[in-house]
RNA sequence: GCCGCUGUGGCUAAGAGGUAUAGCGACGCCUUGGUAAGGCGUAGGUCGUGGGUUCGAUUCCCAUCAGCGGCUCCA
């Protein structure tokens, strides 16, 4: 709701002609005039509809506070179109503005208002003063719907017995951690500023000054990190068993679409809006209206079930401003989506089970572990889905904490799992995710053909194996962190150090004899920087520390004479004489199965300039 | 969004009512060095932004923005 405020001598205005929505009046309310009144011009805009007490009450006390600031004795209200340009409808805007008049008189002020839909002609007398013209816009608060009872939360056993979070013992410490946190709602420890935040600037990782709060940009080793996850989780799924359908989207899409509309509602008040200022659009905050735009036109028979598509998304989501963490929580994200459409309930458990292994196993490869904090909607969610979530307790030989959400809220999905693992702060973060959704198929109308030929809506589940790409990488710093917590130097995994090997020619004379083994080991798809300056050797061996290689090896006469060089083996912490073929078999078997890209910064330190 | 703390050259920081200091880095010269900092020198800052108090503010006050921590939130 826009407004226009303007502290008048007298206003006084007649009501000409109806236009199309005028509202009815007696012919006594078609004039009115005041003296000495704070004349309210207001415009209802469609954003307001849907939470009209809100605006109005936020409107009211600005109204009354402005009142009082400027010493007017009355207020009128003056129903105004032209300060916006996206109007709501008449009926919703009648009754903003006759709520707004019914709280301000309640507080016991005079108000009038004139009436809405009319030509009116009027006549002000503005006092000019500084404050005797203001303008505002009313955003109102987002209304949501009251939930009804409470949330419940138990834990599941691994041998299927809910225990009362009272009465639970054991497990392990995330899970004791993510019970204080979700369920008894206990503050978390504090422990100043996460030390992955220093590994960020190391790699070039940081936040964007000149943009909005919460989107990130990523100097050259950050941004190949970012690239070989994104490569790494498109394989991952590609690599799934499950037959997969790569799509690339946009990333807006217009709240005209009902399905979009509908969806957008469901996600509530996170969204990131663009107003083009002739339509307005959505920033997906996630791939799933991108798939389901184009599954929708498919042609589908039940024997090409189940399938998968994905896409690594970029998706935003309008988190609170003092909500946002450097590559956890951000207003830009990353997500590889995968969803996978099945064509009945006992296919959608079987092929949940198969990603929730996927998601277990990748985590561990970086050397973690999760715990599940298991979302239901609804009690009738738990009931259906607990044999499945029993045999994944079983499996991972873990309780999980059972989390039903109030009832009567339409959610999209019916049950969603959290994949939870303990950071360096002792706080249970969630990486990976994936849920049920038995509603989408219907609401993007999408099908396909049964056995009978008759048209059918496929259960979709939605999966983030790694979570999202910053997510991930979130990850792996804490895991280093972690390492270094333990007294060894932190490392990275050798497929995702930017400098793989840091080759340190002893003076000038050395330089071409390094440049010849860097390009040997180039030629097996290895990151190798050349230390070509003209700092010391215990200068350049500090930096090559600093930088986190994970393979640094001076090159001399020594090594040059007998064709051995002494490694210094990061993860190792420790020299390892051997060959260059040597370095790059090692190399390659650490490395086996994972993207590969080249460096994406000068290999020559010569070269580079700091960043 | 709420509460608290912070905001000084590219980075890390020190400082004080009278326009500022160091280290790293950068640049130049010397040094050709064997595993975490070789030496000397040069450049670089309207002390986050906007107001106010004051003869004078980067220092005090107010507002605002951003970062960090905690909360709320987190499909």
């Amino acid at each position: 709701m826009r407004a226009l405020y303007i502290h008048a001598d007298s206003m006084e205005f007649e009501a000409k002609d109806k236009t199309k929505v005028a509202e009815e009046i007696s012919d006594n309310l078609r004039n009115g005039k005041m003296d000495e009144v704070l004349v309210v011009f207001v415009t209802v805009e469609s954003g307001d509809e849907s939470k009209i007490a809100y605006v109005a009450t936020e409107a009211s006390k600005d109204i009354l506070a402005a009142k009082d600031r400027i010493g007017a004795e009355r207020v009128m209200l003056y129903p105004y179109a032209h300060l916006s340009n996206d109007l709501a409808k008449p009926k919703a805007s009648i009754e903003l503005l006759d709520l707004l008049k019914d709280m301000i008189a309640s507080s016991g002020a005079e108000v009038t208002r004139a009436p809405f839909g009319w030509y009116k002609a009027f006549d002000i007398k503005c006092k000019g003063h500084p404050l005797s013209e203001l303008s505002r816009d009313f955003k109102g608060k987002e209304e949501k719907p009251a939930p009804k009872g409470k949330d419940t939360y138990f834990v599941l056993t691994t041998g299927g017995e809910e225990v009362s979070i009272e009465d639970y013992r054991g497990g392990s410490d995330c899970l004791r951690f993510m019970i204080d946190k979700e369920a008894l709602g206990k503050e978390a420890p504090s422990g100043g500023e996460p030390e992955y935040l220093r590994l960020c600037r190391k790699f070039g990782i940081q936040w964007e000054a000149m943009s909005d709060a919460g989107h990130m940009s990523l100097a050259p080793p950050g941004a190949m990190m970012f690239d070989l996850i994104s490569d790494y989780a498109t394989a991952i799924v590609n690599n799934s068993g499950i037959n997969v359908y790569n799509v690339k989207g946009t990333n807006m899409f217009s709240l005209d679409e009902p399905a979009v509309k509908e969806h957008a509602d469901l996600f509530g008040d996170r969204l990131y809006s663009i107003d083009t200022g002739k339509k307005k659009f959505i920033l997906r905050y996630a791939a799933c209206h991108q798939q389901f735009a184009m599954i929708k036109n498919w042609n589908i028979s039940y024997r090409q079930m189940p399938f998968g598509a994905f896409e690594v998304a970029d998706s935003y989501r309008l988190e609170q401003s003092g909500e946002t963490m450097l590559c956890f929580r951000t207003r830009r994200l990353n997500m590889p989506d995968f969803h996978v459409l099945c064509s009945a309930m006992p296919e959608a458990h079987e092929y949940f089970t198969r990603l929730d292994g996927k998601i277990y196993d990748e985590i561990e490869n970086i050397g973690r572990d999760y715990d599940m904090l298991v979302n239901f909607s609804s009690r009738k969610a738990f009931e259906d889905n607990k044999d499945m979530v029993r045999m994944l307790c079983e499996k991972h030989e873990k309780d999980a904490l059972i989390h039903i959400y109030p009832e009567g809220i339409n959610y999209y999905w019916t049950v969603n799992i959290e994949y939870h693992m303990l950071d360096q702060m002792n706080r249970p973060r969630e990486i990976g995710t994936v849920q049920i959704d038995v509603g989408n198929a219907e609401r993007f109308n999408i099908t396909y053909a049964d056995e009978k030929g008759e048209k059918q809506h496929p259960i979709i589940l939605h999966c983030a194996v790694i979570g999202s790409i910053e997510r991930f990488m979130y990850a792996m710093l804490d895991t280093a962190v972690q390492i270094e917590k333990t007294g060894v130097p932190g490392y990275l995994p050798t497929w995702i150090t930017p400098d793989q090997v840091r080759l340190m020619p002893m003076s000038e004379d050395f330089v071409s004899a390094a440049a010849k083994t860097a390009e040997e080991l180039r030629a097996e798809g290895i990151r190798v920087s050349v230390d070509d300056t003209d700092a010391t050797v215990g200068k350049k061996v500090r930096r090559a520390k600093q930088d986190w290689c994970s393979y640094s090896a001076v090159i001399g006469e020594n090594e040059v004479g007998s064709g051995r060089l002494k490694v210094y083996v990061r993860s190792e912490n420790k020299d390892i004489e051997m060959t260059a073929d040597e370095l790059a078999f090692r190399i390659g078997h650490e490395t086996e199965g994972y993207p590969v890209r080249p460096m994406y910064l000068p290999a020559d330190l010569s070269k580079r300039c700091e960043f």
